[in-house]
RNA sequence: GCUGGCGUAGCUCAAUGGUAGAGCAGCUGAUUUGUAAUCAGCAGGUUGCGGGUUCGAAUCCCAUCGCCAGCUCCA
């Protein structure tokens, strides 16, 4: 190491301190009146680090704690308290690696022989408020890699050499605080001292740099804010989001299933979840007809060698189910719905003014997926896809992408869905087709996000070996992203199927073939819908619109024929003529989330009249008749766009 | 699949080596009720499944299945 460091102030005084100066001395010269609210940049130049770096041309850049740069530091520091707390805590055999920010707060994975318990949480927790209470300073220092990688295998940490060597510089920097030092690019906060909220909120595995062929490390993820108070509300937040999760929902609500005694992944839709399914299966199939799409039905298994023809044989082998005899011949459940589709499409010789032919199908298919990957109805091993698949000549590309966009945007909106991640993934570096169709294709694909006016994200090289695609993602309540629209295009089964249409020129030419999913799968569909109402679903999709409920049993007949009224209308209506007390069927109708009651007593039955109650925080309604309240009913029994 | 945690009545949860218990739901009866829980009684369990240790196991150990969190994967 250098014998002297250079440490910038705010206000661009540059002072001297010998390598091994007390974090104390530096903070006397240290004017924090400048740092308020603002935290350090990136530095390329041999300077320590305190609240300020320097960037290229020296000028100070103040940033905002609560902005994401600022966030992100902030955190950042928190998981180098951590790490310090771990190794004091636990000793020298425990190994650091990485310890990025993440949104809402750190982790940091170490390799240690000892496994992590939630005690051992409150202990690393109550030693990290220590050492933020010492208010040490973050001290950056650079060195040359040679230094570094001598520093870190005195030290015995590995994992930090085998980031060193893969740093391309020649200077590396390293971080200190307290005398716990650590590889790190930085930047970080002042000190310690500006740490105020944290919680470590659990304990899991992961694997060295995300492979699963590597040893699995401990992870120790916490949450980070500013403020007490923001972290309070994180956590609170956190509680609640709970609370709407689709699989408590869904056994609260009755909506569905996933029993032991059929499989993993496997979904039984109760009748309340399946009055959900049928109305949405309505809803998309009147909508495939109106945009031109026709309706198709296929089997759920098909002899083997038509999976070796699509490539799926070869390349998804460990996610399809095993093959089954049948009279000598093997055949497999399915695990896609194109090859169906393509069959069709080559049933007849198709013209050039065929196209495009637009085939749509609500195809159940399986799946292996591991069993650490099931989650709920999010991800599981059987799926109804709202697949389809377009045939059409590539001068029709642009057109077809662009109104499948706006099919897919306005059937989500319908569910009341308005924000959503978009993502252009591109040419991966193997792939089939040609390069000018693979430009072609991602253009057509940009245009399309491009006139929808959304914000989308290209992620290069992240396309499928086929073809460029679009993926729309929703997050579930606890904010994990879920994909499930996804518009692909694909150069490689039109030419594995031999796919193709006669053109003009009375020669045979290849169509371009768009895979399409708008919901992706019913279930996970179904999954993120009951988290986003948190079970109180619009009306048009509640199972039971209606409940009437008689007070007394004097006021059944009454009730009845209010009730018999509303089913004649096509309402989903429910009669409660129990012998209990209003209250108790009123608080049973509101767990329910039942849209609308209807209460029944005798004043109501003499005036023809009531006032129907809505879902709690719903505004009450005014008196009506029957007749009003179901021509209120069928005005807002409908989609949201 | 991997790392860690968990598995007790239909549901939510008690019982930490010594006779498995509560609330809700269910059933029976009483109650005729006005906007989020009427009262009483009854019934409900080879403690996920299989081994082992022990005089004795829900509890400790092994194996297995499942669930949860994260990682990996997700055409």
């Amino acid at each position: 190491m250098n014998n002297l460091i250079k440490i910038t102030f705010p206000d661009g005084k540059l002072k001297e301190y010998p390598a091994n100066v007390a974090a104390e001395d530096v903070l006397k010269d240290f004017d924090k009146g400048l740092l308020k609210n603002t935290v350090a940049m990136q530095i390329n130049e041999r300077y320590v680090d305190l609240s300020f770096q320097l960037n290229a041309d020296s000028r100070i850049r103040p940033i905002a704690i609560d902005s994401k740069e600022g966030l992100e530091i902030y955190r950042h520091s928190v998981s180098h308290v951590m790490a310090q707390a771990v190794k004091e805590l636990f000793g020298s055999d425990v190994k650091v690696t990485i310890g990025p920010s993440i949104e809402d707060g750190f982790y940091y994975d170490f390799d240690s022989p000892r496994s992590f318990t939630p005690e051992d949480l409150e202990k690393i927790e109550n030693s990290m408020l220590e050492i933020i209470k010492k208010n040490k300073p973050f001290l950056r220092i650079e060195m040359s890699r040679k230094e570094a990688m001598e520093l870190f295998g005195e030290m015995g940490e590995t994992y930090k050499q085998e980031l060193i060597n893969d740093i391309p510089e020649d200077k590396v920097s390293v971080y200190k605080q307290d005398g716990f030092v650590d590889l790190c690019r930085g930047p970080h906060l002042p000190s310690t001292g500006w740490i105020k909220a944290f919680k470590l909120l659990s304990i899991a595995g992961a694997y060295w740099r995300g492979s699963e062929k590597n040893k699995m490390l401990q992870r120790i993820y916490g949450a980070a804010f500013p403020t007490k108070k923001e972290l309070d509300d994180y956590l609170y937040r956190i509680e609640e989001a709970k609370k709407r999760d689709h699989r408590k929902l869904g056994k609260e609500l009755d909506l569905f299933s996933i029993n032991d005694d059929i499989g993993s992944g496997l979904v039984c839709w109760h009748p309340n979840g399946a009055v959900i399914r049928s109305v949405i299966e309505d809803f998309w199939k009147k909508e495939h007809y109106r945009h031109g799409y026709q309706i198709i039905y296929t089997p759920h298994i098909a002899k083997v060698d038509l999976w070796k023809t699509s490539g799926h044989w070869d390349f998804y082998r460990e996610n399809l189910y095993s093959p089954m005899d049948i009279e000598g011949q093997d055949f497999i459940v399915k695990p896609m719905n194109c090859p169906f589709h393509i069959q069709i499409y080559k049933s007849q010789l198709r013209s050039y003014r065929d196209l495009p032919i637009r085939y749509a199908e609500l195809g159940t298919v399986y799946r292996f997926e591991r069993s650490g990957a099931l989650h709920g109805l999010m991800r599981v091993r059987g799926f109804t896809q709202d697949d389809a698949h377009i045939f059409c000549r590539p001068e029709q590309l642009e057109d077809e992408i662009s109104s499948v966009l706006n099919f897919t945007l306005y059937i989500l909106r319908s569910f009341g869905f308005n924000s959503y991640d978009i993502y252009l993934s591109t040419r991966p570096e193997k792939f089939v087709g040609d390069l000018l169709n693979w430009a072609k294709a991602e253009d057509a694909l940009k245009h399309a996000l491009e006139k929808t006016g959304l914000k989308f994200q290209i992620d290069p090289g992240e396309g499928v070996f086929y073809g460029p695609k679009i993926d729309i993602k929703i997050r579930d309540i606890l904010g994990r992203a879920w994909q499930c629209s996804t518009i692909q295009v694909d150069f490689n089964l039109p030419q594995r199927f031999n796919v193709a249409y006669r053109g003009e020129d009375d020669k045979d030419h290849q169509p371009i073939m768009l895979h399409r999913a708008l919901m992706g799968s019913l279930e996970r569909f179904f999954g993120v819908l009951i988290e986003h109402y948190a079970g109180a679903f619009p009306l048009w999709l509640a199972p039971v619109q209606v409940i009437v409920l008689a007070i007394t049993d004097k006021n059944n007949e009454y009730a009845k024929e209010v009730y018999n009224r509303l089913r004649e209308e096509g309402i989903r209506a429910e009669l409660d003529i129990r012998n209990e007390k209003l209250g108790l069927k009123i608080r049973e109708a509101e767990l329910k989330k039942i849209p609308y009651m209807l209460v029944i007593g005798s004043q109501e039955e003499e005036k023809k009249e009531f006032s129907p109650r809505g879902r709690s925080g719903a505004k009450p309604m005014p008196f009506m008749s029957v007749e009003n309240f179901i021509e209120t009913i069928k005005t807002n029994n409908k989609p949201l766009s």
